[in-house]
DNA sequence: CTCCTATTGCAATTCAATTTCAATAATAAT
DNA sequence: ATTATTATTGAAATTGAATTGCAATAGGAG
């Protein structure tokens, strides 16, 4: 693992912008455990480990993050954004239970095909896709 | 066009609620003209036609005829959630453009069998699936 | 018609996200 | 090294979508 600072690093001087150790910190926390997450767990947890950085600076780093790849936004729930790692992972789409939360990873080859399709005949430049599949995990199907 | 009042009014009343003028008119309205709408534009459309709604009745309601299957959450964008009619409608899903905004929607049958697959591998009972596919619109590729 | 209470409009509130501002510090220039 | 420039920061204020409290209203069962 690794890279990510790397990158980001040479994103930020190549936009003529600053490296700062915040901007380090926000994204060796991202990158030391979370695969999925808010703003508000990034901050609690730099919080945690010491970090003096404002939800602010969290905040107005993230779009930098995202700009330079290493991070998506995944999905808005509970009124706010959840985000996620891209960088160094293959695409993949998410299965996620209404009722308890959790949230499968899944790869499907055929998704790539569709994509190709509909964009040729509607015309469209493709950047991304986003299939989100809502329903209820095995433990909760049966509780229902 | 018609019986999505019907459907409201037993769904309604099954629940042991109200109907209520202002229900009627948000569900006239919706239906009247609008595929793809956001809490604003409703409100905005309602007051032009003489309505004397709240917006508070509208967020009120907006989970009630989702839950009754007339419209659903569409996308987040520009921090708020746009919605979209589906009773009446053939389920589909969209592209966007991320310059101007244009939304195209489009069906494709190969993305029921991804679902079901997908779903039998991680045992997952599925209640609907969203596919977002974002990029640059004929107009706008050509000017980026 | 009467009663019960769901619904409404309005105003206050919540909270994610953004922005303002003065202090600080990263980087380039000297 | 020292200095100059200005991007970045934390703290606090602000924004705006969405929610909620409350008193007045009105749907609908009996
Ligand atoms: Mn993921
Ligand atoms: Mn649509
Ligand atoms: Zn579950
Ligand atoms: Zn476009």
């Amino acid at each position: 693992m690794g890279g990510e600072i790397e990158v980001f690093r040479s994103f930020i001087s190549k936009k003529g912008l600053r490296n700062t150790p915040e901007r380090e910190e926000i994204i060796a926390e991202i990158f030391s455990d979370h695969n999925h997450f808010d703003v508000d767990e990034l901050y609690q947890c730099l919080k945690a480990r010491g970090s003096k950085i404002s939800k602010a600076s969290i905040y107005r780093n993230i779009p930098l993050i995202i700009e330079c790849g290493l991070i998506r936004d995944a999905w808005f729930e509970d009124r706010h954004m959840h985000y996620e790692r891209i960088y160094g992972r293959g695409h993949h789409c998410h299965l996620r239970c209404i009722r308890c939360g959790k949230v499968v990873e899944f790869v499907d080859n055929q998704l790539k095909d569709i994509e190709t399709r509909v964009a040729l005949e509607n015309d469209f430049h493709v950047i991304d896709h986003r299939l989100d599949i809502t329903g209820y995990c095995s433990k909760c199907k049966t509780m229902e």
